[in-house]
DNA sequence: TATTGACCTCAAGTAGACATGAGGTTTTAG
DNA sequence: CTAAAACCTCATGTCTACTTGAGGTCAATA
């Protein structure tokens, strides 16, 4: 009991598998400190850590995005600096994220009793068939591309 | 030029790859006709759905989600109620998602200079050592576990 | 001190989401 | 009509994010 976590701790109370601590380790997600027999330990500041990394995976984030947000930021010390470019580059990325789900909810929303996004060429709504003339209005989805 | 789209049309104008078009049938997502040489027709809707499976994809949601949902958008007849049913439920995971990604963002808003997330036992904000009495307000990540 | 539960490493397996390639058929443009 | 471009199927490969298992070590407690 000397204030550090081993990783059974760890999982328990982070609610991941600990073959999964070990893979964020390996991935250098999170670092841990090692007793003589080699033995993982942890700081309590895991905890919050891996809280972040589930969140974010959660929200469809990939390690990859996760670790490269996360390297900025360093167990002991930080600077202001570093943590202002870290945290304006997560809300830029979260911002975009939520503008995407928010509008493909309002997109669903804006449509009323078909199976199609657009009230303009949607074979309900448009029984003269007046399709196939690739008006304006019905791309907004197809062109959304993004490298 | 009977007003279908091939595969690769479909490609080119959706910007998803034609193998993955493929795949997305195989698993459900999309259906095609054929032709007596068994090459795939689309009806231009596919577009529309492709593009949903697509922002839908980006914003972390799976495969087996986006069809579970998208089983409930046939490509012709669909009665309101069905629409409705299927609406409420795209919104309900939306927001959730929002939900978790904004509530992330706002928690990393609200560390100043630190690499913990809470305030509370932040070992640089909290000098004297108070850490260790799990009291309350350290452990709103930690719980929140979900099926 | 002994033993049992927790850990360790390393290799291999799994599931989702495609990409690639082989070998052959269909379409379409000249 | 013919040749190139586009398709087809089916098998296999790839990458991510883990899980499982074998074989062995550590540590806490009775």
């Amino acid at each position: 009991m000397d204030n550090t976590l081993s990783v059974g701790d760890v999982a328990r109370r982070s609610g991941v598998a600990v073959s999964t601590l070990h893979y964020y380790e390996e991935k250098g997600l999170i670092q841990s400190l090692r007793t003589q027999g080699k033995q993982r330990r942890y700081h309590r500041s895991i905890l919050r850590r891996v809280a972040i990394i589930r969140i974010a995976k959660q929200a469809g984030i990939s390690l990859r995005i996760i670790k490269s947000h996360l390297e900025k930021f360093p167990t002991r010390e930080v600077s202001p600096s570093d943590w202002q470019q870290m945290s304006s580059e997560w809300r830029a990325m979260l911002n975009e994220r939520i503008l995407s789900l928010t509008q493909l909810r309002d997109k669903l929303d804006s449509c009323i009793g078909c199976g199609c996004l657009s009230l303009r060429d949607c074979p309900l709504r448009n029984p003269e068939d007046k399709l196939g003339e690739e008006g304006p209005g019905a791309r907004i989805l197809e062109e959304e591309r993004q490298s």
